[in-house]
DNA sequence: CTGAAAGCGCTTACAG
DNA sequence: CTGAAAGCGCTTACAG
């Protein structure tokens, strides 16, 4: 294995204190009155030789890792995995690199893997968070770290988060098919008291309330087999025959409940009305094409990783809590066209 | 911030010698010749005042860090999130930590990255290489790093990896569409010369040469604009009216090729067969449903994250390097049913 | 088993 | 600016 350098070889060859080369690499020059020549001269070594910190040595040192642990439900769920993208991006860019697990929404999980990335000493945390975990997360902020939410909050607890409007995203949704004649809208959602599915629920059930129209609400477990979910959904609707609309409140619950739908060869949107809540690509390429309420990705990412860097870069421990709430977008397409009575 | 507690800690609360302590925090104990009685009281104190050792303390001492960097083209990929999915669990499971980041495909980023991890002094590289990072790859083996790639090897290398016959999974495809009936088959591929997208082309070259028949082969740029794509696919479409069948070399590839399909208004499969490599949830319920070249995302990270973490646990660097080739599956559907002549 | 010690590579306060 | 020094928390060879 070839020799790494370290700060003391790079000290020895330009005869220069290893004081000195640690000051010009941490950008200290100046302050500690380190010359522009010299401190030129010691950045150049160090690009010609390709040295590289250790960073354990920083990390042990310092106790800062310029790391961040994010923990999403599934990593390979399309719209964690697109956020996982786009931060994975800003975060290398500021020299930070991003560790990431997937939750499972199981807080026994989650709370394990805290307690790895806590012995890591990661510097901060983005999570998803499952609930049952508020503890642990008191845990990490009385100790100092920096946690921010993102997706959905927890009951009960004060902290920095980036989430949209899921409520009012879900009452316009719903909104929408009431006004293109739809007057029996199901919601199909998890079993679940997350609260981002909670508000999809009150969003779409202050709609139809308020529209006077009966609330017809099936709810599934987050780890059943997707046949099992499908069946379930399958079992629903043939039980509400009047059904002529129905609210996913998740992707991979639509994708159960378009496998439900093709299965009891209903047409969309003809005998059945569909809009899920989160976009992909699938929807705009489904026969037919599928209305979805789109969350604005690019700009979840961007939010929750300033706000994370900038509260890392921070001496003081901020006090306050940043809550940001961002609008979605509804995409409508055929899925949604408005009712044509009489099935013609 | 609650104070850590340490190794130090221990020894003295316990009124034992830390060099103790460690031996059986790390399984010495026996071989040690320390008393399972004594190792059993120090692994009772430590789960009960829940310390961890610092990483990276640990990391700086021992030179191991326990992570691995895992590099794909992009994270956000359905085929490249699931297997990081299954692969964080098999790690997270024997106490390894996966760094993921995506290349894109652009041999300076991945470059960047490697010289980043080389920095975080990361133990292992689970790389999709692009092209021209050989070099690099032959420093990281020569330095002693464990590499094993993944989805693609990489020309005049030789390197731990695991991959599907992209060859002959591609040549069956064909036949298929061969054998039934289709005649004028094209391929949509990248501008691309790595290895896995060559052999697919070159599967598709033999089996169309060899039935006799021409070949129509379309190639364009990763980087291109979806909408840039769309168009390209259309335009090579109407300048090729005789296409019967198309195959697309990735699934990203398909999206823009269903949407200009859809945008010439084809019937699949009557006016055009479509087989994709790479499957997706999403060509099931596409109407109609698209065959697809399944690769066993399952087998591939279990065999990936075994070669490497029994490759991290040998003592001797191995001196001879392991292939894996593992088959693909067709999943026959609608897309492309038996050719019937005259459009009926 | 204990206990003192060295050393991994870095950062930083300190005396000059 | 230099240079010696301490210390982050751990592992491990060594003498007893």
């Amino acid at each position: 294995m070839k020799k790494k350098i370290t700060i003391d070889d790079i000290a020895r060859a330009l005869n220069v204190s290893k004081t000195a080369v640690s000051f010009a690499i941490n950008g200290k020059a100046s302050e500690k009155l380190i010359s522009v020549e010299l401190e030129n001269r010691i950045m150049s070594y160090i690009e010609e030789v390709g040295y590289r910190p250790n960073h354990f040595a920083q990390g042990l040192r310092t106790g800062k890792t310029k790391m961040i642990a994010m923990m999403v439900e599934d990593i390979s769920d399309p719209f964690f995995s697109a956020i996982a993208r786009l931060m994975e991006e800003a975060a290398y860019k500021r020299e930070y690199k991003i560790l990431y697990s997937s939750t499972e929404n199981d807080h026994q999980k989650t709370r394990d893997l805290i307690d790895a990335y806590r012995g890591m000493q990661v510097d901060g945390y983005i999570i998803a968070p499952p609930l049952g975990i508020e503890n642990e997360l008191k845990g990490l902020t009385d100790d100092g770290y920096t946690v921010v939410l993102f997706d959905r909050t927890l009951p009960g607890i004060e902290l920095n988060s980036v989430v949209v409007d899921n409520y009012t995203s879900s009452y316009s949704a719903v909104n929408y098919l009431l006004n293109n004649g739809y007057e029996n809208i199901a919601m199909i959602t998890l079993l679940s008291e997350q609260i981002q599915m909670a508000e999809r629920r009150l969003g779409y059930l202050s709609a139809v309330t308020e529209a006077g129209r009966p609330y017809l609400l099936k709810r599934i477990a987050y780890h059943d087999q997707q046949e099992h979910a499908i069946f379930e959904i399958e079992e629903f609707l043939k039980a509400h025959q009047q059904i002529d609309a129905v609210f996913f409140a998740t992707n991979y619950i639509a994708d159960s409940g378009l496998e439900a739908i093709r299965n009891l060869m209903l047409q969309i949107p003809d005998d059945i009305a569909v809009i899920v809540f989160d976009d992909d690509n699938f929807y705009r390429l489904h026969t037919p094409s599928i209305t979805a309420i789109a969350q604005p990705i690019k700009e979840i990412s961007e939010q929750v990783i300033n706000m994370i860097l900038k509260l890392l870069a921070s001496p003081v421990p901020a006090r306050s809590v940043n809550s940001i709430v961002l609008p979605t977008k509804l995409m409508i397409r055929n899925s949604t066209l408005p009712k044509v009575s009489n099935k013609n």
